[in-house]
DNA sequence: TTAAATGCAAAAAATTTGCAGACGT
DNA sequence: ACGTCTGCAAATTTTTTGCATTTAA
């Protein structure tokens, strides 16, 4: 896909069909593990391998292309940068969703009680999704 | 120090000169990893094993006693479970700091934007403190 | 007394590295 | 053509496990 194609010359690392296939596989999926990536990837692109998978995270970590998510209890997923945004993780099913949230005045806050210059903010909300409450 | 003992006990697990020394060294420094609990704790008490300190980690999580902290860009920390609050980190020195902030509103929208039943809330903010701002 | 905890060594899991050949630009 | 990337295997690092012995209650 195109698309992505423009995305990655964009960063100074070279387009390779691995790449592609994270980066492919992150915007369907949207947050995924290192492991979770491997599997998917191997069944469209058998002969990659897990290690060719890790570096090409960091690589692209580096650019600022994906980013880490850290949730509570689970591996760390890996995202597409977009917009800054929280997370929510159902506690059940795992699933971990973005939400938009206004951050604003609690930045304020955190910054004036720990004279801190905050740079990024990393909300993960946990609780049970709709579905899973329905069963 | 009895007060330590008096709220391991309180939890179903054995109260070890172990446990103790983890959970002294965690209301001192308030949040450590697991090599820098060990590196602490085998100043004191040579003979113990990361082993045991990765199997104490575990027993008292389980137990609610302590809490992982996942922090961007470095390993878990862990710390003695006391009421909510956030996190700022300084992305310099890598220091972790408690701070108390509001999050009600914030989780109250969450909620109605993403249905979930939410029951945790994690903040991180990261930045750069007054001390490495100085400097 | 006895169930649980410790420490050790070994195993398993997760991540990184080195390198020869392949590939993107 | 050049420098980067891939895939493999090996090396590290991190975490868990099994077991004989010790220890807390």
């Amino acid at each position: 896909m195109q698309k992505y194609e423009n995305l990655l010359r964009e960063s100074k690392i070279k387009v390779t069909p691995q790449r592609l296939a994270i980066v492919e596989e992150l915007d369907g999926h949207v947050h995924m593990s290192i492991e979770e990536l491997y599997e998917a990837i191997k069944k469209k692109f058998p002969s990659i391998s897990l290690a060719t998978v890790y570096k090409n995270i960091n690589a692209m970590m580096e650019q600022g292309f994906i980013q880490e998510v850290k949730v509570p209890g689970q591996k760390s997923k890996y995202e597409l940068t977009k917009k800054p945004h929280s997370h929510v993780v159902c506690e059940s099913c795992g699933k971990v969703e973005d939400i938009d949230l206004d951050l604003e005045k609690v930045t304020h806050r955190a910054a004036n009680l720990s004279h801190y210059e905050i740079k990024e903010k990393a909300l993960v909300l946990t609780g049970i999704c709709p579905s899973c409450k329905a069963s």
